[in-house]
RNA sequence: GGCCCCUUGGUCAAGUGGUUAAGACACCGCCCUUUCACGGCGUGAACGUGGGUUCAAAUCCCGCAGGGGUCACCA
């Protein structure tokens, strides 16, 4: 038995928790259950512009609603913490001692407009802006009065010129990187904060991480991060990077392309399964026409080497099926919680409906089941029973109420309702049997009229079921409109 | 622009030298149905391009094109 996988999910408190972060973190988790091994969750706030607490609740929310759950980290606590990079800075620090001592790093008293004339004159010559190494041979008396007198600096690591480094990624193969493109980059800012790059090493190597798992923007992170791995005398983890998700337009997906946010899915109605289900399956196949699957099921079959290297469009349409599959197999009470929020939002339904109202709402979503694939589109088809300023949508469906026989099915129709003793599907539905046989004309043209001058719409549920569930009264009043 | 990654139907994708090039979503059609939907059945639809290698290439090699990522004292 080799060593324990350990994996880890780091974001950056930034923002609301986006989607592509989620597959990250959730192709981590599955290594990790996969093997039975841990899945450490770090916060990377050393961007204090940018991060928020409330946004690390945001995502700790968001992974916790998914079913992405931690073994170790914020919250979690572990052999390894702090987990929140703001709290490492004295372990960090101690490094960065460390390396400078052994002349693997050094001070920069370089300033930014000096450093932005070296850039730009080497991007107009078609270069790459690499450091020039300046502050890499000061004299040590220069450095000690340069720190005594205060001045600005940063630290930067030394990159070794005219080396090759390699990486054996897990799903993108070997792919090698000049060092000489690299360059001494900044390890540790002019704040006194150590840099992304730097944090990253140091708490990958420290928490005893075996394979780091991320998005392919980082690919392009990694030679800069194996120069400390190897500065620093820490094992290199195995490494994959995994895709980006892109929008319909082929690009990496932002906000231009809608919902982004696992938060937004959430609110949408969305089911924690059927987004998990998803993007499982986005960038990763099974070896078998499997489209379904549970937590369990994913865990027990994923794999990184049966990861896509190329990019994957997020389709929504197939979220939409997959989610709906999950909506199928809801109960009326599962299904109300699911959708009551969207008719509330939409001025339907009160704060605090009675248990009266609540009943009657449970039967009317169950009814429009099969219209909802997510829990915001119960609005459009629940809209008949709520809105009195309807009309027939269009001309076809005009039309139906201009038919010959349709005043007098409408008539006899509303007769008949009158005298029901109670209105139900089951008592509902002989009526339109028997206004068909008494006119003699096809049951068409006998539900057509009625749903329209009801409803206003030629589509939705049986008639009987939604003659019930509007009541009488109502539908006497419709009724009557429509033949005034 | 340099470096890096990617390229099979509209989308997700299987495929690792010989296949009628899977499957799913979407689309379209048919059936079911009072309607829409659900459900069932079915059709159409793809290897970016040019060169090689080979008896044989979606699969291997090279060029090109296209898309994407990245080049910070952001992560």
């Amino acid at each position: 038995m080799s060593k324990e996988v350990r994996v880890r999910f780091a974001p950056s408190p930034t923002g609301p928790f986006h989607i592509g972060g989620a597959r990250s973190a959730l192709f981590n988790y599955l290594v990790a259950k996969h093997t039975n091994g841990k899945f450490v969750l770090r916060i990377e706030d050393t961007d204090q512009k940018r991060s928020t607490r409330e946004s690390e609740e945001n995502i700790k929310a968001s992974l916790q609603w998914l079913g992405i759950n931690w073994d170790e980290g914020i919250d979690a606590g572990g052999l390894y913490g702090p987990y929140r990079q703001m709290e490492r800075l004295d372990l960090y620090q101690k490094y960065t001692d460390q390396l400078i001592a052994e002349g693997k790093a050094y001070y920069c008293f370089c300033t930014p407009e000096e450093l932005e004339v070296e850039r730009q004159a080497q991007m107009d010559k078609g270069e790459t802006p690499v450091y020039s190494g300046k502050c890499r041979d000061l004299p040590k008396e220069t450095i000690e009065q340069y720190l005594r007198e205060g001045r600005p600096h940063v630290v930067r690591i030394v990159t070794p010129k005219n080396e090759i480094l390699a990486v054996d990624d897990l799903v993108r193969g070997h792919v090698e990187f000049d060092s000489n493109i690299v360059g001494d980059y900044v390890i540790v800012k002019s704040d006194g904060i150590p840099v992304y790059n730097y944090c990253v090493v140091l708490d990958d190597a420290l928490m005893h991480i075996t394979h780091v798992i991320r998005a392919e923007e980082h690919l392009s992170n990694t030679p800069r991060q194996l120069v400390l791995y190897h500065a620093l005398g820490f094992p290199v983890p195995q490494f994959a990077h995994v895709s980006l998700i892109l929008g319909k337009d082929k690009k990496k997906m932002s906000k231009r392309h809608g919902a982004t946010s696992v938060e937004q899915y959430k609110n949408m109605g969305y089911l924690p399964e059927a987004l998990f289900n998803f993007l499982g399956l986005l960038g990763w196949t099974p070896d078998s026409d499997q489209e379904i699957f549970s937590k369990e099921e994913l865990i027990e079959q994923f794999s990184l080497d049966r990861v896509a290297k190329n990019p994957a469009v997020f389709d929504i349409e197939k979220l939409n099926w997959i989610n709906f599959h999950y909506m199928k197999q809801l109960n009326e009470d599962q299904l109300y919680a699911i959708c009551l929020p969207h008719l509330q939002a939409a001025g339907y339904v009160a704060e605090k409906p009675d248990m009266e109202e609540s009943a009657w709402l449970k039967q009317m979503i169950w009814a429009l089941r099969e219209h909802v694939q997510y829990g915001a589109q119960i609005v459009e088809p629940a809209k008949v029973f709520f809105t009195e300023d309807y009309m027939p949508e269009n001309e076809e469906t005009a039309a139906v109420l201009q038919e010959e026989t349709a005043p007098a099915v409408l008539e006899m129709f509303r007769q008949e309702l009158l005298s029901l003793p109670a209105v139900t599907p089951d008592t509902v539905q002989p009526l339109f049997k028997k206004i068909q046989k008494g006119l003699k004309i096809k049951g068409k043209f006998v539900y057509m009229p009625i749903r329209v001058a009801v409803t206003g719409v030629m589509h939705g549920p049986d008639l009987n079921v939604i003659v019930a569930l509007m009541g009488r009264d109502k539908v006497l009043e419709r009724l009557g409109r429509t033949l005034q």
